[in-house]
DNA sequence: ACAAAAGTGTTCCTCTTACACCCATGA
DNA sequence: TCATGGGTGTAAGAGGAACACTTTTGT
């Protein structure tokens, strides 16, 4: 064996995003249209790395485009290497787009967090990209289906760890949308009222004096994250306890 | 801007060891010597990607010829995709060393963990390299010290979360040693009862029924860890609890 | 009036933490 | 006999989990 000098770099995105309900993930059609009928014709955004650009830059751009938006939340995860993960047609189209002689795509797979708006959704809408509920998707085009599920495990592990929950939704939200949210990306069932007291317990939740409007219930208060109240306590908390100054 | 084809891709891997007191990671010398003088003429074993070769083999091929050993504890962690990451004399020395003309070299950083035993030791030994005490190293050669600290990172959650400090240790063990080692990686003081109520609390340990010998003071009982009643607990415990049945 | 979600307290129990002394061995 | 690390128990407190009813609004 040698040194494979044919070879690129990409990166691909699982974008996240939630509408009060359930998660989203948004997806775009694959660009060459062969066999434009096939189940699996969806894919996550994605592209070639460019000369001179870091991984996070590139997956910055295809997060541009692919939204509009730029500042958003994004971490790689994995890399996904299978010599043949992309070959066939998909290669072929690739070559033939870049003017290139590739034989093996490796990619870098990253999630973003993103807050799904009015503005967003029209983008998206009109790029002709679609937020499809991640309990539906079944197939995904080549191995996006695999980058999305670990997109969404470590999506999970980082939900229980860190606040990132607040990526996802609105500046201001109730604490029933913020359950909702736990619930739908960790998959289970949550007890209202022992949430309430965590995330009210930590003070890391601001009210907002504002509620809901046009509800037919009793309206919710609206609640801010109060980022500057979370990194307090979390400096507290690495003074003090068991564990008490580790590395990370 | 244009794609980047004359690119490469690298594993380079952080390979932990721990003798009982401290954690250390093997390091080799830089293999061109136009600088051997220099405080950074140490780096982290690392190899080129081959044609047809997934990332995980190429790392696996790494550290066998490193260590000499296969079936190695070995995890993917982050890409270092700066551009300029590897550049100068050291991609000279890259392109004269594998006859190609590569102007950038991303690379996979992995981290392994590997039983410290007396062959391990007498084949690294013949091989130049060394077992450094991690504490100690202030700086190594490129962005290798940058991908230690990633390493010693991800090692830190890791073993918090997941029984890998076993590998760590030789099949038997005391469990001072145990604590030692959690002690060393974490970077803190552990009870020493509590740390006993715990771990032996869990059942994973198994007692040997063997002692230290030749020690002075009261001999240690040396344990193993049950992988089987492992696995039996944490089915167990998915289970149950507040959040019952979570993806990962 | 009714449907629908908001909001609120208490009890039990487990797990975490802090803490001090005797024991077995080799030198 | 001394130095060294092995091995043991308890009490107080914090945090997790299970559980049901009243309130407010729109229809």
């Amino acid at each position: 064996m040698s040194l494979q000098m044919n070879q690129s770099l990409s990166v691909d995105c699982a974008v996240f995003g939630f509408d009060g309900r359930s998660l989203k993930v948004l997806l775009v059609e694959r660009r060459y249209c062969d066999s434009a009928a096939r189940l699996d014709r969806l894919k996550l955004p994605g592209a070639m790395i460019l000369e001179n650009e870091t991984l996070p830059a590139a997956a910055s751009r295809v997060l541009a485009e692919a939204t509009g938006l730029r500042e958003i939340y994004l971490k790689q995860m994995e890399i996904f290497s299978d010599p043949d993960r992309v070959r066939g047609e998909e290669l072929e189209w690739i070559n033939r787009y870049h003017g290139i002689r590739t034989e093996r795509v490796v990619t870098v797979g990253y999630y973003a967090l993103v807050k799904l708006d009015a503005r967003v959704i029209a983008y998206t809408d009109d790029k002709g990209a679609q937020w499809v509920e991640v309990e539906a998707i079944q197939r995904l085009a080549m191995d996006h289906k695999q980058i999305l599920s670990a997109a969404l495990t470590h999506l999970c592990r980082e939900m229980l760890q860190s606040p990132v929950a607040f990526e996802l939704l609105p500046r201001k939200f109730t604490i029933r949308e913020l359950q909702n949210l736990y619930a739908a990306v960790l998959g289970i069932e949550i007890d209202n009222r022992n949430f309430r007291k965590k995330i009210l317990g930590s003070g890391f939740l601001a009210p907002t004096g504002e509620y809901e409007q046009g509800v037919a219930h009793k309206p919710a208060l609206y609640y801010m994250f109060d980022k500057a109240a979370y990194k307090r306590a979390v400096k507290a908390k690495l003074r003090l306890g068991f564990i008490n100054n580790w590395r990370y």
